[in-house]
DNA sequence: CACCTGAATGCTGCATGCAGCATTCAGCAT
DNA sequence: ATGCTGAATGCTGCATGCAGCATTCAGGTG
C-alpha cells in the first residue's frame, strides 16, 4: 500500500485523495490523524501534511480545527463546470493549431467507445473514455498550467459526482440528454480540431461544456442520502 | 510579525508567499526550512507545512530534496495568460448578466485611474487599478471557484512580472502597447458588462488577454540579470 | 425534569529528536 | 594539476512529546 520509495506524505495524499473521489470517504467525514495514521501504517506527520495539501486543493476543509471531506452542492458543480469551459475552450483551441497526426489518432480512439452502442453496465467504460478525450486535449495543447487547472477542477468535480445520485429526467420528455447527444458534441470538437481550426474548436468546445451546464441545471440531482446523514 | 492568533503554518505561508510575489525571495534561491524558522521566530514544522501549501500551488518546487522558489519562463506566463483568457472571459460573461449597480460604480472608478493622464512615477498605482478591475468582475461573478483559479494564476504570473525588466518596444514603432490601448479594452469590458450583454462581455474579455498575450510575445522581456545569476 | 457547570477526553498544532540522503570538501593517487 | 574517493556536513522527512482548545458528558442545582 505504502512503498519507501517515494516521501510518504506524497503517497498519503494520492491515497486519501483517491478515497475522496472514489466516495470510499464521504462528504462531512471528518479526518482523524491517528485513524488515518493507524490506518497507513505512518506516523502523523505526513498524514497532517497530505491534509494540507488537500486542503489546499478544496477537497477538505477545516471546521473549528478538525478536518473534514468537504460537500459540494450543485452549485459549485455548476461553478466548476464554468471554469471548464473557459479551460475547455483554450484548450481546444491551443489544441486546434498544434495537434499532430498520432495525437489525433489517440483522440480519435477515445471517440470510438462512444460509437458502438453500449451495454448500460459498460456506462463507466463510456466516462473513462470522455474523461481521456478531454484529458488528451489539454495534453496536446501543450500547456502544463491549463492542465493543472483542468485536473484541480475535474477532481472537484468528480467528489461531487461519486456522491450523487442521477436522477435522469424523463427521457421522452426532450429534457434529457442522450449518449447521441455526447457523441455528436465531441465529433464537432474532433473535427474542428482535426481540421485544425481554432475558432471552431474552440466554439465546439464551449458548446459541449454549455449542453453539460445545461443539463446539470435541470438534472435534478439529488445527494447520497447516506452522504446527507453524515454531512446533514 | 507572527501574531498567535491565526494558525503558524497559514501566516507563514502568507509570509513566504508575499516575498515570493514582490521578489523578496527570488527564482532559484532556496528556501531553508531552519533559516526561515529563526527568521519568523518558529520552529520548523509550520515552515515545513508552509513549503507544502506553496509547493501546491506551484510556487516553489523540490529539486533533489531541497525547495526553491520556481523560476518562470516566458512561455509559463503565456501560458498563463492563455488560461487566463479563459478564465477572465467567463468571469465577465457571468458579471454581465449578474452584476449590480454598485458593483458597477465600483467597477467604474477603478477604471477613474486610466482616465486621467498620469506620472510615470505613480505606474504602480496604475496596476494597482488594474488588478482591482479584473478582480472585481471575478467577484461579482459569484463563482468561488474562478475567484480562486484567477488569483492562483495571477499569484504565479507576478512572480515572473517582479524577476523582469520590461524593455519595452520602440514607441514608434508601432508594435508597443500603450496606456490608452488597455484603457480602450477595459472600456469595451465594462460598457458590454453595465449593458448587461453575456456575449460582448466575453468577447471584450477575451480580446483584451489576447492583446496582453501579443504584447508578451513580443514585448523582448528578459530576466533580471540578478535573478539569472541565482537560477543560471 | 431541564439546565447549567466543570471536569475529563480527544484531537489538533507546534516543537524537537533522530535517521538517512545528498552534497561538498579534503586528501590521496595518478 | 587533475581526477577520484571517503569522510564530514547540512538539510530534509518522519516520529514522537507536549500543551492548548473544543467538545462532551456527568453531576449538581433550580
Amino acid at each position: 500500500m505504502i512503498s519507501r520509495g517515494r516521501a510518504l506524505r506524497d503517497q498519503v495524499y494520492e491515497n486519501l485523495r483517491d478515497r475522496i473521489v472514489n466516495g470510499g470517504l464521504k462528504p462531512g467525514e471528518a479526518l482523524v490523524e491517528v485513524e488515518l495514521a493507524a490506518q497507513l501504517q505512518v506516523s502523523r506527520t505526513p498524514v497532517s501534511n497530505a491534509l494540507v495539501m488537500l486542503r489546499e486543493r478544496g477537497l477538505i476543509h477545516d471546521v473549528s480545527g478538525k478536518m473534514e471531506v468537504s460537500l459540494l452542492k450543485l452549485e459549485d458543480v455548476v461553478d466548476l463546470y464554468w471554469c471548464r469551459m473557459g479551460l475547455d475552450a483554450v484548450a481546444a483551441r491551443l489544441a486546434a493549431s498544434r495537434i499532430t497526426k498520432p495525437d489525433l489518432k489517440t483522440l480519435e480512439s477515445y471517440l470510438k467507445a462512444w460509437e458502438t452502442p453500449i451495454r448500460e453496465s459498460d456506462l463507466s467504460a463510456l466516462w473513462v473514455s470522455d474523461l481521456n478525450f478531454h484529458r488528451h486535449i489539454y495534453l496536446v495543447s501543450g500547456n502544463q498550467h491549463l492542465v493543472r487547472f483542468s485536473e484541480m477542477s475535474a477532481e472537484l468535480a468528480s467528489v461531487y459526482r461519486r456522491n450523487t445520485i442521477r436522477r435522469m429526467s424523463d427521457p421522452q420528455s426532450g429534457t434529457s440528454r442522450s449518449r447521441d447527444d455526447v457523441r455528436k458534441e465531441h465529433h464537432a470538437i474532433f473535427d474542428a480540431i482535426a481540421a485544425r481550426d481554432p475558432d471552431a474548436a474552440e466554439a465546439a468546445a464551449r458548446q459541449h461544456i454549455q449542453m453539460v451546464i445545461a443539463h446539470l441545471e435541470q438534472a435534478d440531482m439529488v445527494l447520497d442520502p447516506e452522504v446527507a446523514l453524515v454531512a446533514h
